[in-house]
DNA sequence: CTTTGGAATGGTACTGAGTACCACAAGACT
DNA sequence: AGTCTTGTGGTACTCAGTACCATTCCAAAG
């Protein structure tokens, strides 16, 4: 234990320097030095200060890609699940590491934007992902495939952030209702209907709802002609 | 005319050295230079050099802010949408020089995560417009929030893109179209329902889809016990 | 006309992130 | 022995952004 790799000690320092001084104050100087190596060697093991505080967002993007990948066309919307549920896990793994970053990224807004930018790139591959899925270029489609994955990162970041904050107690449970309630907002593409020709559904309840301000919803819901 | 403000020296001179050069290939020097004028003053006019991209991005927060402030609780979601259209509508003022913005952020990833940023500021706006509007402070609740606010910014940039590109002759009607949209994909808050204690309502569709795959989005879009 | 006072400007010097390059040391393989 | 790789430290540079000071210009007040 006498030798944690040189990339262990900076990022150690750097948590401790940031929390210390904070993060403006720290400068990659004082990271080096309290690692005991030269500056030169801090940004062979990190491309910035920022990065020294996300090291792994790029195997993380590397693993949704992998999850999404490894997917046949009707596992489509598990492997949406799967890989949210995988970063999750990731997050939850690093423990308390991750909420002292959550502390700092609250704090400092350049670590905040620097976050945020890195979200967008997950959004950015579930777009595109589910955009293949659907394989319909129509604009309308790609409008869904946008709003799909905004939902999805949306939901996940809502609990990742909860869980962050030490207010969720099962966040995977949370996340999976979480998803599940995302993608009950999205008809499902049209599986293989049970019944090939279409059959009639007859769907009774109990609402004060005005039927006609439920109609529009109801009808990109099933995709049917309502009878009335 | 000879006597333009040192302002818009700055952003013209920007803008004519980053399409020459590139954006990184130009130092605040360089603009500065050609637009005759000290690089302190530089400064004093844009916080950075990105700024000089995006001059009005404070200024178009602090509409919607505006916006959305002015507003009864019956019209909330008006209110969304009309702030939305404010933005694009800007955009469209801009004409040309939006365009050319655009194909600058398209290029170099610095501008694109400085106006990922800007957008996650609109986003969350309207995330805190919402969740005050809802007024539930429930967990769920609070998820909903989110999710609209993150499917309503998804569908401006949508459409905006789609307009920046030269794909849509009429970007203020897919707005609304895709504004409708997005609202439709999320249930009313319970507005006070036409039949006061609740009525029965039946639905009749020719469908393919089998009933039990649509029940718990049915059942979240009416809220109503379904009595099959 | 002169004075005063504020606002915009230019210059100079500094900090600190990030890059380029070179030189050196410690194994590892032949 | 040598050579090749890999990790390292150091030095020097560019450039964004900040702080401070001195100047100029203009306008209102005397």
């Amino acid at each position: 234990m006498s030798k944690p790799t040189a990339r262990a000690r900076l990022a150690q320092a750097a948590f401790v320097l940031f929390d210390e001084r904070g993060y403006e104050q720290t400068t990659v100087d004082d990271i080096a030095e309290r690692a005991g190596v030269g500056r030169t060697t801090f940004f062979r093991h990190y491309r910035s200060k920022e990065d020294v505080i996300f090291p792994d967002h790029d195997r993380l993007l590397q693993l949704i890609r992998d999850r999404l990948s490894a997917t046949s066309n009707s596992t489509a919307l598990v492997a949406v699940s799967d890989a949210v549920r995988l970063v999750l896990l990731h997050y939850i793994d690093e423990g308390d590491l991750a909420r002292r970053r959550y502390a700092l990224t609250s704090k400092v807004s350049a670590l905040r934007d620097r976050e945020i930018v890195s979200v967008a790139r997950y959004q950015r591959l579930f777009r595109e992902f589910i955009s293949d899925w659907m394989g319909d270029p129509t604009e309308s489609a790609s409008l869904r495939a946008e709003l799909m994955a905004a939902s999805v990162v949306a939901a996940h970041n809502h609990v990742l952030r909860r869980w962050l904050r030490g207010e969720s107690p099962d966040p995977i449970a949370e996340m999976d209702e979480a998803m599940r309630e995302v993608l009950a907002l999205f008809p499902g593409p049209r599986s293989r209907p049970r019944v090939a020709d279409g059959g009639t559904t007859v769907a009774v309840f109990r609402t004060g709802e005005d039927l006609d301000a439920l109609l529009p919803a109801l009808r990109r819901l099933i995709g049917g002609e309502p009878e009335r």
